[in-house]
DNA sequence: TAATTTTGACAATACTCATTGTCAATATAA
DNA sequence: TTATATTGACAATGAGTATTGTCAAAATTA
């Protein structure tokens, strides 16, 4: 119809429309990544505390003190926040983990304690990250098949799994069966600190940390007589 | 107004009012429980298909061949169903396992496989099933804090805090100890079941048995040393 | 101070479903 | 065959909430 005044427009508009101002000494870009920030944090504390499920957009925007408008001014969809908080969460919580077995001396046993005490201290340190990792995760990964939050479980599978092959260089099994005893002992890990920390931190570190270690320490020791104890010997 | 007319009716219409009438040679309460079955049946096929969040109170009556109407005639709530559902399952898998075991012979090796064969068997023709314990069912008792679906789930930590405690009489570690380590086994193997399952059981049962038995007896082997393995004993 | 961006409060819209209600068609008993 | 219990299709309601839109007050620059 009136393409050539519609264009002349949109020039006009274009340009000169918003004129960026700074607001208590911020530019547009700063404030946005402010509100980012206070998103992310608002969700950490609502996620954590009352469940994925429990929380809702205002929810969140309430707790960040800010309306629903910036909440989509940061993010597409509500379920783009979870995805932030988790990979986030997760980073930290493998990097601690890492860390503390790299600088543990090369004994596998205290490779195995640093570990596992790494976590386990994080976890306690931050109930609410222990929450969103272990239990609100595993719900939006179904609900939105979000392929990114399980393929970012799997990163802890692996890491075991490596861990596993790097101390038994010899080991006869195959390295699928490997693969799924990693995974499996990621489960058992799991399972107990999902468990801990719905208990509310009950049980003593020692208590939980000497439970997960001894799987892998029976393991380490298994594996180090080369299966004889899997071969069939009745007496 | 006009009640003593209005409690007139009340009268005619309360006695004589559903005659109960054959249909199809099936009394009313035969028909309600057949349409009740069919109901469960069509959950278990949609749930198992197609994840608990996919489905909708219509999907599942589409799938029964039935209206909406009777959906509420079974079921109070939509709940219901799911939890119905979870606890026949689950019910069938708990006995499978138990009966394994039972018929092992008391050899604690014999009976560790035994039991993980029935579970994985059983899990593996019924993939449905295998769906809705091991992933839907996390998830309905997070959403909405079905204590039920929890507590039931707990029955396998306990299944196997028994079994451990009744191979090893003279084991040296607390049963706050012993439950925790009964739970990390529940997550391993279902950890690993899950995986399983996702896959659409590409890999065979052996392997997938072997890794799951590994641990039990491995973990068998150190508490019958009496837990030499776990002094630290440096070299 | 005046013009205009920025903000915050809140209304409006859109959608998905669970749950309930209506009603005509059908099957059954008398 | 007739009266009515029963069924199936589908509309109506209601609740919750994500997402978008409006607008006046507050803050900032010139």
């Amino acid at each position: 119809m009136t393409e050539q005044h519609d264009n002349l427009q949109e020039k006009q508009k274009q340009t000169p429309k918003t004129k960026e101002r700074q607001f208590k000494g911020l530019s547009l870009t700063e404030r946005k990544q402010a509100r980012r920030e206070k998103l992310i944090e608002a969700g950490i504390e609502a996620y954590g505390t009352h469940g994925f499920f429990a929380v809702t957009v205002k929810d969140i925007c309430n707790e960040a003190k800010l309306t629903e408008r910036y909440f989509y001014e940061s993010f597409k969809k509500s379920d783009e926040l979870f995805q932030t908080i988790f990979l986030t969460l997760i980073d930290q919580l493998q990097h601690n983990v890492m860390q503390a077995i790299m600088q543990a001396s090369s004994d596998p046993r205290k490779m195995i304690e640093a570990g596992l005490t790494a976590l386990l201290t994080t976890l306690r340190d931050n109930p609410r990250m222990a929450r969103i990792i272990y239990i609100d995760a595993m719900l939006v990964q179904e609900l939105h098949n979000q392929a990114t939050i399980h393929e970012t479980m799997l990163r802890f599978d692996r890491m075991i799994q490596a861990f596993v092959m790097l101390m038994m260089p010899h080991i006869d099994r195959s390295e699928r069966e490997i693969s799924f005893v990693a995974t499996g002992l990621n489960g058992y890990v799991t399972q107990i600190a999902i468990r801990w920390v719905v208990s509310g931190f009950k049980q003593s570190l020692e208590d939980v940390l000497s439970s997960c270690s001894i799987v892998f320490l029976s393991l380490l020791n298994t594996f180090s007589e080369k299966g004889k104890i899997l071969k069939k010997e009745n007496p």
